[in-house]
DNA sequence: GCGACAG
DNA sequence: ATCTTGTCGC
């Protein structure tokens, strides 16, 4: 048994732990089953925060992408303070504000969010994703870069996928979206999407370009969009 | 038994 | 996440 308690600074133990709480109550009202489909989604908004600890500020950035077009049709940033520090499985408390403040300076309502990070690939059932697409009542998707729990069957070839296991559970897929070296990137769902539709939003999103790209358009562009008006190009 | 641990 | 040079491979 894992214990993800001993990782909580004891400064913020009383809020974090009744923040478990509240992700245990919201993976049980998630809508994974049926949800948007992938005809139904035209717009497409990558979410990405950067930051500067220096000076304890942090800058979360949104670019929305036409699937169809593959064009920007918008971008937003905000500024934000961070309320606290980054803590395994509660990464909304961290970066959760500065994207609701976000989402609302958005004009053009995109039908799908990408987050970095998970969905329902979390210890708890409610990861970043999920727990925002709860909140926002949209549907949302998680695209992580390291695997925060489960296992999955590699390796894979360019192109290639495999469903992501947790105690015998299909929690996400495992996509190789770059050649060997690179490793892949762990999808899931984050609410009201399924994870076929969740995976074929990804994979176009990082198949259809002139130059492939490890994560997907939208949170790509979204990265360079924080970090540039952090003034770290 | 200890430790792993999204950004 | 962020701090950063050189270095390996196509």
């Amino acid at each position: 048994m894992n214990d993800w308690t001993k990782r909580i600074p004891e400064k913020y133990k009383d809020h974090l732990l009744k923040v478990r709480e509240q992700q245990l109550q919201i993976a049980k009202k998630l809508e994974l089953q049926k949800g948007i489909s992938l005809e139904e989604v035209q717009l497409v908004a990558g979410f990405d925060t950067a930051f500067d600890d220096e000076n304890n500020i942090a800058c979360s950035a949104a670019v929305t992408v036409d699937i169809e077009t593959l064009e920007t049709v918008e971008k937003q940033f905000t500024y934000f303070k961070p309320k606290i520090p980054y803590v395994p499985t509660f990464l909304y408390e961290r970066e959760g504000p500065g994207y609701k403040k976000l989402f609302q300076q958005i004009k053009e309502e995109p039908d799908v969010l990408l987050f970095d990070g998970n969905g329902i690939l979390h210890p708890f059932g409610c990861g970043l994703a999920s727990q925002i697409g709860y909140e926002l009542k949209k549907p949302t998707i998680g695209v992580a870069k390291k695997l925060l729990l489960g296992t999955f069957e590699g390796p894979l070839k360019e192109g290639g996928y495999s469903e992501i296991i947790h105690h015998e559970q299909v929690l996400g897929v495992a996509f190789q979206s770059l050649p060997s070296p690179a490793k892949p990137i762990f999808i899931s769902q984050g609410n009201y999407i399924n994870l076929k539709t969740a995976v074929n939003v990804v994979r176009f999103f990082t198949q259809t370009q002139q130059f492939q790209k490890k994560l997907p358009l939208p949170l790509f562009l979204a990265h360079l969009f924080a970090k540039e008006k952090l003034g770290k190009e």
